[in-house]
DNA sequence: CTGAAAGCGCTTACAG
DNA sequence: CTGAAAGCGCTTACAG
C-alpha cells in the first residue's frame, strides 16, 4: 500500500484538462487530440501515473483476470501446463489467478466462490475432481469456464483433452503387435474420465489382437500407488510382460521400480508404454515410450474458447479432444513393421 | 460476465434494510443486530449474492492480492514453492496473481508495472534477474516485497535464501574429506547471487582441506549445459573424481550423462552432490547427496515477512537465510567418520 | 445499531 | 474533441 498512488484527477490538474480526458488517453479506442494526449502523457510521466485497473474494472465489468484451478503441480506435465496458460493469456491482456484445490469436489466449489467474488470473467478448470453441480452452476451463472485435461460424462460442456481413448487403444495395438501377451495396466482413476477413456481404449485395443488385461489396477495418477503396483505385478506365478501406464509421472516410478527393486530390464524382461510424453519421458534415465498430449495445442484450445466465449459471447463448442501420437522411444519392443502404423 | 450480477442494493431492498446495513452484514468486525444479519443473509441466499470485492479494495486500498513473478517451471523446486507460497498465502485470505517472466529484466520490469496497476498488496519475487532499479522502484514506492530464493548484493532487501555459502562451504568440505582430489563444479549462474555464494562457500570448503577446485563451469541453472558441461570435463587426459552441482536439477542430468553417456559409475568413478533436495532427489533412479533448501520453511518465512510488512507495516528485517542441511544418500561417498559433522 | 451521504478511481453517455 | 455529470458496487465517517 504505496502512500502516494496518483490518480487521474491528479495528472488532469497538472496537465490543466479534464479528468475523464485524462481517462480517454489512457483508453485504446477513445478520441483525444493529439496536443491534449502530448499534456497528459507528460504530466502523467512527471507524477509515475498508472491507471487504476480496479477502478477501470468496476466500470466496464470486466477485470481481465482469469482463474486457473489446480489440484497439484507433482506431475511435470502440470507446471508447463500452468506456464503456457499463463503465457498465452498474458499475451492477451489477461491476468492469472491460480488458485490450488486438492481433490475433494467441496475444496474446488469454495474456491471458485473466491473467484466468483473476484470477478474473474472465466475460470479454467485443470483440478482432478469436480462436481457435477459446480459445472452447472458456473453454466447458470453463465460465467465462462473451459476444463483443462479433464472431461466430463456431459460432453456438451467446453473442455480440452487428449483424444484420450484414441490413444489407449493405440497402446493396447502397440504392445500387442510388439508380441506381449499378459499386458498389464496401471491406470488412471477410474473416477475421472481421462482415466476411463484411456482404459477402455487400452482394453478395446487389446481386444482387436484377441487379448484381455493381465491386470488393472486403479493408482489414482500417484507414485506411491503406481510402485505398489508394480510389486504386486510382480509378486505371483505368472507376471506380465508388458505395462500400460496411465501417466508418465506414475510410468517414471514404475520404471524406477522396475529396474531397482525388481531388477528387471526394459524392455528385454518387460515394455513400458507411458501417456503424456511430458519433457522428461525423453531423459536418456527413462527414454519413455508415450502417447503425446500435446500441451501447445491443448493450451492454445482452451484459451481461444475461453476468450471466444468472454469476448465475443461465442457458444462453447462442448468436448474438444486433440489426437494422441505415440512416441516411440526405448522402454518398449517395437513391433515389426509398425512404421505403417497399427495393425 | 454473467448477466445477472446481483448487487448489495438488491439485497437491501430484498431485506428491507439499507445498503449499507447489508455491507456491514458482510464486513467481518462490523456491529449489526442479530434480526438485521437474518434478514439479509437469508435474502443474500435467496438471490445468490456475493459481495463484489473489486469494489471493496477500491475502497479499503486493499485487494488481498499478491503478485509472485517467476522465471519457469522446469526447475522442480520452483512448482513446489508455488504451489506451497499460494496455499500458505490461500489460508491468510489472499488471491495470487501469477506471472511469469523469463529472465530479462526488462520483462520483469514490465511485469511488475502490471501488478502494480492491479493493485496487488504486494510481490513475491522469485525470477532470477532482477533490476536493481526494479527494486528500488518497490522500495520507494513503499510496495511490500520480498525475494524469493534470491539475493541481491544489498543486504538489507527483505529476501529469504537458504544459507548458500554454508551449504556450499559444507559441499566442498564434505567431498574433500571423503578422499577425493580433483573436485569440479558444476555451477549455477554467475550473476546470480545464489549461484556466487555456493560457489565460494564450496571453494573455501576446499581450501580448509588444501585443495582447490578441478575445475568450475558456469551452467546458467540448465540442463542442457550441464550435460555439456559434464561431457566437457571428462574429454580431457585428467578427469574428475567428484563434482558439486550448484542445483538438484542440473545434477540429474549430470548424473545421467555420467551414466549413459560416459558408461561411469557413480559413486565409485565419480561422487556426485547436488542443490536443493527437491522430491526427485529421493527417487531410487537418483538417490542423489544434496543440500537441502528447506521449502517449507523458506515459504512460512516470506509469506510471514511479506504480511507483516502489508499489514502491520513492519520495516523489513532484510536478507533471512535459513540453513541447508546435508541430505546424504547413495551419489556421493561417505567420509568416514562424518557422523561426527564436517572436520 | 442504522440510514443518508460522500467518496474510492475510474468510464461512459450527454451536451456542446 | 472535451467537460460536467452520473454511475460502477462497495465502505466509512456522520448523525441520530
Amino acid at each position: 500500500m504505496p502512500d502516494t498512488r496518483i490518480t487521474a484527477a491528479q495528472v488532469a490538474r497538472r496537465a490543466g484538462v479534464s479528468q475523464p480526458t485524462v481517462s480517454r488517453v489512457f483508453t485504446p479506442g477513445a478520441r483525444v487530440s493529439a496536443d491534449k494526449v502530448k499534456l497528459v502523457q507528460d504530466a502523467a510521466r512527471e507524477l509515475g501515473y498508472r491507471p487504476n485497473t480496479l477502478a477501470r474494472s468496476l466500470n466496464t465489468g470486466r477485470s481481465f483476470t482469469i482463474g486457473i484451478v489446480l489440484a497439484y503441480l507433482k506431475n511435470p506435465f502440470y507446471p508447463e501446463a500452468l506456464q503456457k496458460l499463463s503465457e498465452r493469456l498474458s499475451e492477451r491482456g489477461y491476468h492469472v489467478l491460480v488458485f490450488f484445490a486438492a481433490n475433494m469436489a467441496e475444496e474446488v466449489d469454495s474456491v471458485v466462490e473466491g473467484l466468483l467474488a473476484h470477478q474473474v470473467d472465466g475460470i479454467i478448470l485443470a483440478s482432478t475432481s469436480m462436481s457435477n453441480q459446480l459445472t452447472a452452476r458456473l453454466r447458470d451463472l453463465n460465467m465462462p469456464f473451459v476444463l483443462f485435461n479433464r472431461g466430463q460424462d456431459d460432453r456438451t460442456l467446453p473442455s480440452v483433452t487428449a483424444a484420450n481413448y484414441d490413444g489407449g487403444r493405440l497402446a493396447g495395438q502397440f504392445l500387442a503387435a510388439g508380441g506381449h501377451s499378459r499386458i498389464a495396466h496401471i491406470a488412471g482413476w477410474k473416477k475421472s474420465v481421462n482415466g476411463r477413456d484411456r482404459q477402455q481404449g487400452f482394453v478395446d485395443g487389446l481386444a482387436a489382437h484377441g487379448l484381455t488385461p493381465f491386470a488393472v489396477i486403479d493408482s489414482h495418477y500417484r507414485r506411491s500407488m503406481a510402485i505398489t503396483a508394480t510389486l504386486d505385478l510382480f509378486s505371483g506365478a505368472e507376471v506380465p510382460d508388458a505395462i500400460f501406464v496411465g501417466n508418465d509421472h506414475m510410468a517414471f516410478a514404475v520404471l524406477e521400480t522396475l529396474r531397482c527393486d525388481l531388477r528387471l530390464c526394459v524392455p528385454r524382461d518387460v515394455s513400458v508404454v507411458g501417456y503424456d510424453d511430458v519433457p522428461m519421458s525423453a531423459w536418456k534415465t527413462y527414454d519413455l515410450t508415450t502417447l503425446r498430449q500435446p500441451v501447445n495445442r491443448m493450451v492454445e484450445e482452451t484459451v481461444s474458447m475461453l476468450l471466444s466465449m468472454i469476448e465475443d459471447g461465442v457458444t462453447p463448442k462442448g468436448r474438444v479432444e486433440i489426437e494422441s501420437a505415440l512416441v516411440i522411444r526405448g522402454s518398449a519392443r517395437v513391433p515389426e513393421g509398425w512404421a505403417d502404423g497399427p495393425i
